[in-house]
DNA sequence: CTAACTGCAAACGTTTTGCAACTTT
DNA sequence: AAAGTTGCAAAACGTTTGCAGTTAG
């Protein structure tokens, strides 16, 4: 029974690119190339809606959000899913897992946690950096920690 | 910048239930009907297949497990479904929200964490006694705690 | 007998896939 | 031209729902 220091198991790098805030489309542009990933109109446009502000957005509002407005190039489904896929596997991006309905994508890559108000369906960060978690167990042998998921579930208060 | 300590937020009469295995049909039906569900056959056969290992199981998981074997009446993906729910809304069981493609159904309903083996699509009991989390922010205002899930993700070590 | 329960099939919402057309280099 | 990317439509999931028929009390 040990107790496991969030912050010891991942360097903060990530938590550079909470503040590293994403506010034009060029900038996006540079951004995936720098990730390696070839920034054409639609993946800009994918990441600019994701990566622009602090929210946590479904697939269905990536592309609502791609696709509402009026000269943008048109952003298929699949399209939509298959980047959102991609930059999870670049690292530009995170899932949360939190509703059995939908993923969330979170460009906040930095460790931290969430609530969850499943009526609204709205998560919200908890910053990670002082959040431990103490008391768990060993981790099972032959395997090593991938990613610690904490999400406190709101209801209204009565 | 409080604590929460997970033993002070839940009652531990759910731990009895984690000890109270199931290891009869007979006695499934006893439960069934002590938690004011009547205990149709199909009931009964989804309750023991859920209730009396210590298990994880998804919806196809009982399916499977209801439908296999030689003389049992068919039970359908619908009764499953709906009867898995049902044991959700009266406590029996509870469900776990790990992985986007499927819920799993936990029958220990006191209060305990998990392990996740993405790979195998393994969950595995944490104890929640011991395992407190520390230096969680107040809760939004007019919200309080539905529950704390807490998943350790785990990964082949290198 | 009446209310509750079940099965089927169809509908649903999310996510994935196959492939032809189109960019990008 | 070769490689990579996109859109569409269709399929593939897990899950839910409507309704006619069956079963429990």
């Amino acid at each position: 029974m040990g107790h496991i220091d969030l912050q010891g198991t991942h360097d903060y790098t990530g938590a550079m690119k909470k503040s590293l805030k994403i506010k034009s489309k060029d900038r996006c542009a540079r951004f995936l190339r720098e990730h390696g990933i070839t920034p054409t109109a639609q993946r800009v446009d994918i990441g600019f809606a994701v990566l622009s502000g602090c929210e946590h957005l479904s697939a269905e509002d990536v592309f609502d959000s791609v696709n509402t407005g009026t000269g943008r190039p048109r952003v298929s489904k699949a399209t939509v899913y298959n980047t959102l896929g991609l930059f999870v596997e670049k690292g530009l991006i995170r899932e949360v897992i939190a509703d059995p309905n939908k993923t969330f994508y979170d460009p906040n890559t930095a460790p931290h946690h969430h609530f969850y108000d499943a009526d609204a369906g709205k998560l919200v960060d908890i910053d990670g950096a002082d959040v431990k978690i103490v008391g768990l167990p060993p981790l099972p042998k032959g395997k090593e920690m991938a990613g610690v998921d904490v999400v406190v579930r709101l209801r209204d208060s009565a």
